[in-house]
DNA sequence: TAAAAATATATTCAATAGGGTATAAAATGA
DNA sequence: TCATTTTATACCCTATTGAATATATTTTTA
């Protein structure tokens, strides 16, 4: 499962599925770095707003990792989402 | 140029190469998305408060795009980092 | 090495994050 | 359908953002 992400709503829908892949309550990833489920909920949402440390602290609990390159022409199969 | 990224610091120094590799300023960045030159600076440094609105404007000035996969073991050629 | 450009740092301010806590609303299941 | 679990909201609070602006420091280059 490797997704694109060029916005907020983006990242947190892919956060989410990965989440659930995983079977994992909000309450429980945030739980396991010390974040409140409310918070996890906002990130999911799209919060523009979250903070870098917040979000690295989610993609650790879900076993994450970002990776930054160049943005590529989108192809056919893009979802759009691209600005 | 692609870079694993785990922490408000190893992004802020991708960022930082990326856009040296575009040969471009603080300033030029910032002022192309609206933001001002200490903002970008502030994010290169690793600042985990930078808002997620605030890196994908960045990214998208730079013409960078985020992947979002699972985290592979660490193996030798890994910088450390990873925690 | 002097000047210019780039980057880091500082201050004030309005806005908002995220913790803590509570509850409403929605989804899941027995 | 009722109870349980999960997710979305809301409030208060303190901390910190990022804009605006200014200046110090560092780096580049003529």
């Amino acid at each position: 499962m490797i997704q694109k992400v060029v916005s907020p709503e983006s990242l947190g829908l892919t956060l989410r599925a990965a989440r659930k892949d995983k079977g994992l309550s909000q309450k429980a990833v945030g739980h396991a770095v010390g974040m409140e489920q409310h918070t996890i909920s906002k990130i999911e949402k799209g919060n523009p707003g979250t903070g870098l440390g917040t979000l690295f602290r989610l993609l650790s609990a879900l076993e994450l990792e970002l990776v930054v390159q160049p943005r590529r022409k989108p192809s056919g199969d893009d979802l759009g989402d691209v600005w």
